[in-house]
DNA sequence: GAAATAAATGAGAACGATCTCACTTCGGTG
DNA sequence: CACCGAAGTGAGATCGTTCTCATTTATTTC
């Protein structure tokens, strides 16, 4: 390794102490002119930069921020990831990312690996389903003041921030429009066991309810993971048991693959056989026509970037339920079929 | 932010010496089995661990690495990400990561800053285009011996390792595919300034001379970006100027979503109509049952991560020219129709 | 039991930047 | 010319770890 130039290199060829060097390179202070302009001549002939590991441990802060989620591969994930890192450019901050590929302990050691790194603050997409308990020992790592920012899923209880979409009332929206063309049987195909799943489920009953439909907890489809080869399976077997079924519903991303592959097939044409509906996939969508639930990811990593900065600044503390939602787009295009009769 | 704990806490409770505490902390030297005990048991009441930042500034290693590419969003990049994060985390090595929105000016910064930080070393996907010259004053950038290694693209007369797919024989394998089943005008959609896409242009260059066809310049078309609606713009301009295209090549991946739009629009059948080829999109190609040629990125990314390590190590050194091909796999679907006229 | 060797320990320097504090120099005022 | 405040400067401490080096303590050998 290089040796590097040091602010004494500089100092030394100006003729200065480190403290007038330092201070130029600083800027504060007062420096008389001739100093500055002999310090400045010296930093651009050695060309020097300072060593931002010696100002992280004197200044206490790293200038680094890490994004922690379940696996970059999945567009949520580098959607996000995109967004933070353009925020976080802007402030001079540098991003670390870590993948849990949705393993709790693997969340959990990066956690603490980034606390050791002293990086200034986290943005958590969390592993943690709804069934899962927090152990007290690790208590601490989700509930301390170390300033860190939920994405997309909470875990709850916990005094944290939480940066989301406004699940409830999209999925609520989404599912009124297939209401709307005469679905009574709508079948869902998702990760259930994740606190936004949860949420969208909650949208889809209440549109139900109020079409005087009780929700069917057998016409929800779940997978363990975001695969498409395991959600064409779990299809499959959801049209076998259900042959009633005239629209899917699709509240994951990476799912919506696996669901046109087993309706190809079957032979079964989206919208005149089946309508469609999914959550995110906007590209594949696009192309494959699919009315769709466009969550805004640009601004949930906008919002989340700068939540966390107000945190690490102290000029906001985290509090329980403090839920900020962003509003999630509904795209229509041409995927849901209009099945009302016509009666008269 | 809250204090924390150091080690001088930790030896203090043990009574003994930070060198003591050190000691059992890095276990090396000689420590009495009293002290170690000591020293263990304060460790664990006092949940320490050591800052690694003041290990960064002292041992001169940051157990860092930073990649630097175009845009996470990209599938091929966030493969990498994913495959060498995933690599270095065996190591105890974090990932920075950093977009240059394929802006060089941007890269350059990433470069610079990424070495202020002291990371340990440097995976970069340059957004260097063939025509592009690096000017004299970043020049030592990208040659330096700072550890670093090229993903995907090299700069030409560089001392640096790169690592990549065969693209000349993955490329001329794809096209001898399509000659094969009687193609003879092949048009080209790709962002050709990359020296990856040279490469594989020279592969389908090679394979069409076998044939005793000349390359035909005027049935490459090129877009400026990775952009899908900019890659149907210029799918519909090659098809208008050269209705004799009876396939359609394509060299990068997140352009084939806008050649099946522009395609659809026109009514073409894909293989009936006109056959297609794709590097990448697996997801998107196994969805439209594409034949395509599928880069190893997990490969790429592991093999340029343990490169990176060796040079880090100093086990290796940077060479003008040292290239690591990784074969790609051409998985053949349904998509190149045989177009040979049966003669007798 | 003295000498020689090995084991155990702590003081202090180093990494590079920042910043306090004390001291010097300067210009201005009475 | 004496005095004062402000501007300019440098010595040295600090951040937390690591590691050399010298010293003390324990163990072995004759």
């Amino acid at each position: 390794m290089k040796q590097s130039i040091t602010i004494n290199d500089v100092a030394k060829l100006a003729g200065v102490s480190r403290a007038t060097a330092g201070r130029v390179v600083g800027n504060y202070g007062n420096v008389s002119e001739k100093s500055r302009l002999r310090v400045q001549a010296a930093i651009k002939e050695l060309n020097y930069s300072p060593n931002t590991i010696a100002q992280s441990l004197r200044n206490n802060t790293t200038k680094t921020i890490a994004v922690i989620l379940g696996n970059v591969k999945n567009n949520y994930c580098n959607a996000l990831v995109y967004a933070v890192e353009k925020e976080a450019q802007k402030e001079g901050y540098s991003v670390i990312i870590c993948n849990t590929r949705e393993n709790i302990q693997r969340e959990i050691m990066h956690i603490q690996n980034m606390r050791n790194r002293h990086v200034d603050g986290i943005i958590l997409m969390s592993a943690f389903t709804t069934d899962e308990q927090i152990r007290d020992e690790e208590k601490e790592l989700y509930e301390s003041n170390y300033p860190m920012v939920f994405v997309d899923r909470k875990i709850h209880g916990l005094k944290r921030d939480v940066i989301m979409s406004n699940n409830v009332e999209a999925s609520y929206e989404a599912t009124s429009h297939l209401l709307k063309l005469g679905h009574k049987n709508i079948g869902i195909i998702a990760t259930a066991d994740y606190s936004t799943i949860r949420e969208r489920i909650r949208g889809y009953e209440k549109a139900l309810n109020e079409y005087g439909i009780s929700m069917n907890e057998e016409l929800i489809a779940e997978t363990t993971a975001l695969d498409p080869d395991e959600a064409r399976m779990v299809t499959g077997k959801l049209l076998d048991e259900h042959p009633e079924i005239t629209a899917i519903y699709i509240l994951n991303n990476s799912l919506s693959a696996g669901v046109l592959l087993e309706l190809k097939k079957r032979n079964l044409r989206v919208r005149d056989d089946i309508s469609l509906l999914v959550w995110d996939d906007e590209m594949l969508n696009q192309l494959f026509d699919l009315t769709t639930v466009v969550q805004s990811i640009d601004n949930i990593g906008k919002v989340a970037c700068n939540r966390l900065f107000e945190l690490m600044q102290g000029k906001a503390e985290a509090r329980e339920g403090y839920t900020e939602r962003i509003p999630a787009q509904i795209v229509y295009r041409n995927s849901c079929k209009n099945i009302n009769v016509i009666d008269n």
